[in-house]
DNA sequence: AACCCCTACAACCGCGAGAGG
DNA sequence: TCCTCTCGCGGTTGTAGGGGT
């Protein structure tokens, strides 16, 4: 009997996809109580939805002023790589200084991110004994023109050994002798990787070349990468003697960016439900969000 | 047209922290 | 001081959609 009770507890949690019409209660909810008190929601029986998911779906696509389906900007990306590479995987912190972007955003784009790296590696070291084949996994990859133009890109000459940090997924990649320097007197390290195939970009702008064990060909031994102007200064700024870290510098003291000031949202929940009495309980939490503040929540979409 | 693969995104799960009783 | 409850965070999984073959 008992366990039949749980049974029926248990079925009355709705998972999965959310409703237009859950979202509106979930709004509502918010619009009277303010973004807290997620558990009351089940227990006043308005969601069947445990307060967690509650609190997520609030947080990460019905939270005002979200910047929903808009792709990482460049900046963006130069942030969220700076910021990894200084807190680690804290991405609510990461997320403070991306007005618009919630924890789970900045979360999935570093990790699709990580999974074409991880891709990358892995067919480059696969194609290493198979170096003929410009497939890729089910899809062509076009070869690139190749160029010896140092002013757009550097030149890629001896392979070098290349590490993937375990605990990071970081690619590092040791300077040589062959180091590059720019146009603008900035140095460019030497990969230690040569060019074969069609790049992958690192987000928008930072381009890396896939490997190649044909490095007996003389005239591959220099290859065009395109980077743009401001991915070239950036990576010519990573100046750490040893090793040269493409995703970005793996504990660098100094930022490489002029960071944006973490991006204050209107009033924090508090880390604990207040309390509040009758008397107050309507309209008393919305004083701490802008007047305007609910004018800028999307209109509930039909499925 | 059908299939396969990749990517982006939404949502869930487990765990730890903090506050109140 | 311990227990319980709630919340927040990070990791993981599921899935829809797009593009290539």
């Amino acid at each position: 009997m008992r366990k039949m009770e749980t049974n029926n507890k248990k079925e009355e949690i709705k998972k999965g996809p959310w409703k237009a019409e859950e979202d509106e209660v979930l709004i509502n909810h918010v619009k009277r109580y303010g973004p807290r008190d997620w558990s009351s929601i089940r227990s006043k029986g308005l969601l069947h939805r445990t307060g967690k998911s509650c609190r997520l779906r609030w947080v990460n696509k019905l939270r005002p002023n979200l910047k929903n389906g808009c792709k990482f900007s460049a900046d963006e990306e130069r942030v969220v790589i700076e910021l990894q590479s200084e807190f680690g995987n804290k991405w609510a912190r990461i997320a403070t200084y991306l007005p618009g972007r919630t924890d789970n955003d900045v979360k999935n784009f570093w990790s699709s991110r990580q999974k074409r790296l991880a891709r990358i590696l892995h067919n480059s070291s696969s194609d290493a004994s198979t170096s003929s084949s410009h497939r890729c996994k089910g899809k062509h990859v076009k070869p690139i023109r190749q160029s010896c133009n140092p002013t757009q890109g550097f030149s890629l000459v001896e392979e070098e050994d290349i590490t993937v940090s375990s605990s990071s997924s970081l690619m590092k990649v040791p300077y040589s002798s062959s180091d590059q320097v720019d146009d603008k007197g900035l140095r460019l390290p030497d990969l230690g990787i040569k060019l074969e195939h069609q790049p992958f970009t690192f987000g928008t702008d930072l381009v890396i070349a896939e490997f190649s064990d044909s490095h007996n060909d003389a005239a591959n031994q220099q290859a065009l990468i395109p980077f743009s102007p401001e991915s070239r200064e950036l990576l010519a700024r990573l100046d750490d003697p040893f090793y040269y870290d493409i995703l970005g510098p793996a504990d660098s003291s100094e930022p490489l960016f002029a960071l944006p000031q973490p991006f204050s949202e209107p009033s924090p929940a508090p880390r604990r439900c207040r309390h509040v009495s009758k008397d107050e309980e309507a309209d008393v939490f919305l004083d701490d969000f802008p007047a305007d503040m609910f004018d800028q929540v999307d209109p509930i979409r039909t499925p």
